[in-house]
RNA sequence: CGAGGUGUGGCUCAGUUUGGUAGAGCGCUACGUUCGGGACGUAGAGGCCGCGUGUUCGAAUCACGUCACCUCGACCA
């Protein structure tokens, strides 16, 4: 109970203010702070550790599928954005201009790039003439800007880091098999990774991207019931190819239109780790993007030996291929204990004299508190099984957690008292017009999420004009 | 951009109503005792009270202006 009290002190619980619950981990597990300029975040190195990870595997994923990383330049010239007129429309609200180069104006104002189709279409007209220079599967990773109003550690800053990829491709149908394959490769990166699990599907054309054909996406459900979009997957189809003139020769000699394609995932990510994962101890990180996997916390470290045995176990757990790390700092042990849970390590191994006599550890999990006794001697394979034991656990726990929070609604009353109430998605038939959507925004505030590849007939019935049904949508209030 | 809130040591805040020259707790530093769920003692360091102008003998406190940040909405990854 004093245990309990200390820590309400110190985090708000999130069923008492989720919003600030949020807010006390990032800081609290150090994972940024606030910078002098609105909106733009310091990523910490307990932030940063776990976006070099995301990196690191997502890249592989990439280049498995024959993904190469180029970097384009972070100015685009006012002219160059204004070339598809969807796509300035919905970029323009938001963008920050450069207008001076040292003292003098510039003669064409430069926008700081928030997304870089207009640098690739530019750069692919120049290199793409032939049919064999197809297909180009090019990705950065960089930082976009975008000045939003309204910002939010890791959901929504002015700047983020992101990968964005771009193809071109000599046949529609080869974009849009690649469209696919990268929304595909998100979903199985946030399920194996991060242990989030994901819905698959289709914006409507009122939340599609700006200059897309199709959009795709993946949605996660967040613990409070708020769905994240956690990526997306676009088709342009031809449209940027004719408005920059990417054109190139085909086998009969004849001039040709790429498609092309694009694809993004952010540090929302690391937002979406938390709201999945996190609990009142603090933050809980799926093993495979923990910087530290296992935290060793020496009990009466000032002992002979118990140091030493505590050096010897890293070694061992790192030679295993463990990201492991000692705390040998003065505090108490109840202390390391309490930052553990809130930094999210997935275990604590704790070692004293007692256990260095009897040849044990004790081995706590974070995701269920559980205390186990392993042999030191059993280390090395003991660690890397709870370790996957957790990944697998939380994403079950994630998956029963969305799975439990989804509702199917056949009925206009059903489904806004479903909306309002009961925090999640909701499943609903729609008949595919934009009234429809807007209304159902005027009256719940939710939004459709997406249409799933997985589509049922839940009714013949569109679930707000009662009109002929089209197609099954996700709907729910999203970040 | 609309609504609300906040600016005082690193952090959380008191002090502002009734102007008199700045406080507490936590954290930090040193030494000692401690160590299996957030330790304790002693001694220290640290603040042009967001910024500007005005009123006044005197401003953290009053007036006017300005800036920044947070939360919730509308828009977005």
């Amino acid at each position: 109970m004093a245990d309990e009290k200390k820590q309400v002190e110190q985090i708000t619980s999130m069923s008492e203010d989720f919003a600030q619950w949020y807010t006390d981990i990032v800081s609290k597990a150090e994972l940024m702070d606030y910078s002098s300029v609105k909106g733009c975040m310091i990523i910490k190195p307990a932030g940063y550790a776990i976006w070099e990870l995301i990196q690191k595997q997502l890249d592989a994923m990439f280049k498995e599928t024959g993904v190469e990383n180029v970097y384009m330049p972070m100015f685009i010239p006012e002219s160059l954005l204004e070339k598809e007129k969807d796509h300035v429309e919905g970029f323009a609200p938001e963008v920050a201009w450069v207008t001076y180069g040292g003292l003098e104006p510039l003669e064409e104002r430069l926008c700081v790039r928030p997304t870089s189709e207009t640098l690739f279409c530019d750069f692919y007209k120049n290199i793409i003439q032939s049919y064999r220079d197809l297909p180009k599967v090019y990705n950065q990773w960089c930082s976009v800007v975008r000045w939003e109003k309204t910002t939010r550690p890791f959901l929504r800053s002015r700047e983020f880091l992101w990968q964005e990829g771009h193809t071109a491709h000599a046949t529609a149908e080869e974009a849009q098999e690649r469209t696919e394959q990268m929304l595909n490769l998100y979903a199985d990166f946030c399920e194996q990774v991060l242990a989030i699990p994901v819905v698959r599907g289709r914006k409507t054309d009122k939340e599609k991207f700006a200059g897309a054909e199709a959009t795709y996406t993946i949605e996660a459900l967040m613990h409070d019931g708020k769905a994240l979009q956690s990526g997306t997957s676009h088709n342009f189809g031809d449209g940027f190819a004719k408005a920059f003139g990417i054109q190139y020769t085909d086998k009969e000699n004849k001039l040709q239109y790429v498609h092309q394609t694009s694809w993004g995932m952010t540090t929302r990510l690391i937002g979406a780790i938390i709201m999945v994962h996190g609990d009142d101890s603090g933050l809980k990180l799926p093993p495979r993007v923990a910087p530290v996997q296992a935290v060793i916390v020496p009990i009466m470290q000032n002992k002979e030996g118990v140091l030493e045995k505590a050096a010897e176990l890293k070694d061992r757990l790192v030679k295993a291929g463990i990201r492991v790390k000692v705390d040998d700092t003065d505090k108490r042990p109840g202390f390391k204990f309490s930052e553990q849970e809130m930094r999210g390590f997935p275990v604590r191994i704790e070692c004293g004299p007692k256990d260095i006599e009897a040849g044990t550890c004790v081995v706590v999990r974070r995701d269920t508190h559980e205390k186990l006794t392993v042999a030191i001697d059993a280390i090395e394979t003991e660690i890397p099984r709870i370790l996957d034991d957790i990944q697998k656990n939380m994403l079950e726990t994630a998956r029963a957690h969305r799975d439990s929070h989804t509702y199917d609604a056949t009925e206009y009353g059903e489904f806004c008292e479903t909306i309002n109430n009961k925090p999640g998605f909701v499943r609903a038939m729609w008949c595919g017009d934009r009234a429809c959507e807007d209304k159902i925004k005027e009256d719940t505030g939710a939004t459709s999420r997406c249409m799933p590849f997985a589509q049922e007939k839940l009714s013949d019935k569109c679930i707000c004009c009662g009109k002929p049904a089209k197609a099954l949508v996700y709907w729910g209030r999203a970040y």
